[in-house]
Formats: C-alpha cells, structure tokens, sequence
DNA sequence: GATCCTATCAAATGATAGTTAGATTGTGTA
DNA sequence: TACACAATCTAACTATCATTTGATAGGATC
C-alpha cells in the first residue's frame, strides 16, 4: 500500500514536470503546425524541432503522430466548449435568446481565436480527415454541436427567431461563419472586439437596413 | 507556313482529344482527392487510379504533382467568379445593392457546390498550402474579392447597408459563411436551394425578428 | 507494309516519412 | 560512492513518396 499511494518526493515531481513540460511543449508545436499546414503535410521531425528535441524522443510521450493528433482535436473542442459554457453561466437568469446567441458566439470566437492553438488546429484539420482518425473525436463534437442547437431552439421557442429559419441549416451556417475565421484571422494583429461585433450585428439583424414596410 | 498553320488531320485531333479526355480525368480525379484528403495526404498513385491510369503515366499530361494542383486552383477561382459574374449580368440595370448581394452569393454558393470539382478543392486547400504554392494563384483571388469590395462599397453608397459596418471585415466575414459550406455540404443530397435561401435570409436580414423600437 | 510518333506502362531511383532500438546523460536514492 | 531509472539522443530500418527512365503498343503517315 505504501509504495503506492505514497507521495513523489519533490525531486521526482521536478522531473516529473519536467517531461509534462517537454510534452506540452510537443503538443503545443504539433497544434501549431497542423493548423499551418494540415496533417499530413506536417513531419514528426518538424514537430521535435519546434519542440526542441529529437525526432525520436517524440515517442517517449506519444505512441504515434495518430495520438498527437487525436490529443490535440479532443483538446480543441472541450476548449471551445467550457468557453461556451462559462460565457452563458455568466448570463442573468433571464437573457433573451438574442443575448445567450451572443454570448455564445463571443465564446467561440474567443476561445478558437485568442487561446486556440489547439482549437484552430482541430477545426481547420478535421474536414480532411480519414474517418479512423476522425471517429474517436465525433461525439465530443456532436454534443458540442448539440449544445447550439437548444440554443436556437429555444430562442425559437420564445418568438424570437425570424420566421421560415430552418434551424438546422442555421447551425451549420452559423458555426461555419465562426469557424472560418481561422483562415484569415492573424492573432497577432488583435482586433478580435471588432470581429465579435460585426459578426453578432451581421448574424443578429443582418447587413442591410430594414426594408421600409409597405404603405401604413 | 503551310506546316505551321494547316489543320491537323480528323485522325491527330481523335488522338488529341483522346490524350485530353484523360488529361481532363486526372485534373477531375486530383481535385476530388484534393478536396476530400487535401493536397499533402493525396499520393499520385491515388490520382493515377483514379484516373484509371498508371502513376508514371500522369507525367506525360503534367510537369508535376505541384502543377496539377495550380490548374485546379486557378480553374477554381475562375469558375466561381465567371458564375457570380454572370449572375450580375442577368439583373436588371437598376437592382438594388440587396438584389446584387443575393445574386452575387447565389452564384458562388452554386458555382462552389454545384460544378465545383475544382472550386471546393481550391477553397478547402489553399489556407494550407506552402507560399510557393499559394502565389501563382494569389493575384486571381485578389480579384474576386475586389469584385465583393465594389458590390458591398455600392451598396453602402446607396445606404443600403446598415451603419457601423466595416466592410473589410463584413467581406470576410460572409464570404467565410459560404466557403465554409464545403466542409458540409453534400451534393448527393441536394437542397443546394434551401442553403442560399437560408443564407441570403440570415445575412441579409439577420437571425433575429427585428427589436421593437423603443416608444415612439 | 515499313516507319513514326503518341500515349501508355513497368520498373527503378533517391529522398523522406514514421517508427524503433540501443546507447547516453543526469539526477535522486541507497 | 554506487546504483537505478527517467528522459533524451543517435542511428538505423522499412515503407512509401514523387519522379525518371526505357520499353512498348498501336494508329497515322508515307
């Protein structure tokens, strides 16, 4: 029992955090390189070299390049995810479905824009993906997707959703104008306030001006 | 002259066009692999079955797996801008800067889902692809989207548009809405007609019934 | 019918990919 | 001080990639 449960002493928890540090650091390269060049595109060896060590102690945190990968998309969506959920936890009680659409838009855009390493590589990858690799990372993605979908839903209930909206179009259309973002949004030029704004004023109430209605 | 400029005979144009029919069918073939599995994750072994023909073979058509990719990138953006170009050209001389906005993002979304081979393979690749690879192709892009510049500058010139908007980041922001589509979208299925409506709908008008005014 | 040339194939080439195996370093433990 | 083990490195291994080369089939041309 002892020999189990007993604590590390402080010099093996330093090592110890040192290898969790280098894996990171693995991980962290590869989610950026994936998302630069895709997949298949990116070698194991680019990966160490961004990572600071060899192609080979690669293996020493990871079976294969696969579990990088499949590391990185779960990451990516649980990110988006739990920034979702906390930007509606932090609603009042009674916001209109207009502000939880809001508040969720601004989540996943902040969470794939600002901290998304991770997020961005996993969405921007996905699509090209064979299915073995894709598998093990679908039901995180349809729950989050789920999680959209009683948001329109509701607001639908409450009246406040256009008429003629086929809410499952919506949700792709909508996620697909967020996601897409990662294709031209440069992090380092800021400007993610700006992006947030016309975004939920484009999605909310549209480009154009009300057209006047016909004679009173 | 007479041996530079003299027809070719019935039989040498049946031996050319049959040298461009599988031409044609690697081009087809490249791009479906391209859109599906992206340009690095697509061997030439794939292309060449595909196309029904050996991998050495496809060297005869192309000077490289690099060159077949710019064909399909540029036929990509031609295609889609010739489409929405044409959709212009069939509204009347005084539509609105709303009628053009519609039209213009009918034609994309059909040129990008209806015939798009190559238009989706092009859109889906190019954010991966190396420098070197992108640049050949980067000035046909420029021009497409000057083309969405002037529509949206138009529209907000006859106060379409409603104020506070940022045009640079509104074109962004909706052509991302509709390339996004590839990663979705499924020709089989049809309903190519409910996507633009729903599109037009949302980014014309927006998601949301109009807010009341405050009293009047 | 002999020749030419187009379009293809079959097989090889060199580079590079992911992965593995065995040595090596350095720190904590006895 | 000697030992053990965690973490890394070095150097290979095998598979597969894009590409090249030389052979070949078959219709067109003379």
């Amino acid at each position: 029992m002892d020999t189990v449960t007993r604590k590390k002493s402080a010099a093996a928890q330093s090592r110890d955090s040192a290898a969790e540090l280098t894996r990171e650091q693995v991980l962290k390269a590869a989610a950026s390189l994936f998302k630069r060049q895709g997949y298949a595109a990116t070698t194991l060896r680019q990966i160490a070299d961004a990572a600071g060590i060899q192609a080979g102690s690669v293996y020493y945190h990871f079976e294969s390049k696969d579990r990088i990968l499949g590391e990185i998309l779960d990451l990516g969506i649980d990110l988006v995810h739990q920034t979702v959920l906390d930007r509606l936890a932090a609603l009042p009680e009674d916001a209109s479905g207009r502000q939880k659409f809001a508040a969720a838009l601004e989540g996943h855009l902040t969470g794939l824009l600002q901290h998304g390493e991770y997020t961005s590589a996993s969405i921007r990858v996905y699509g090209q993906l064979p299915v073995e690799l894709r598998r093990p990372n679908q039901e995180r993605r349809r729950k989050y997707g789920a999680l959209w979908d009683r948001l329109l839903a509701d607001a639908q209930a409450r009246g406040e959703i256009r008429g003629g909206a086929d809410l499952h179009l919506t949700r792709l259309i909508v996620l697909g104008t967020i996601n897409w973002t990662v294709e031209w949004f440069d992090p380092g030029q800021g400007g993610l306030d700006d992006v947030v704004q016309q975004m939920v004023s484009i999605l909310s109430d549209g480009l154009f001006e009300p057209v006047a209605p016909s004679a009173p």
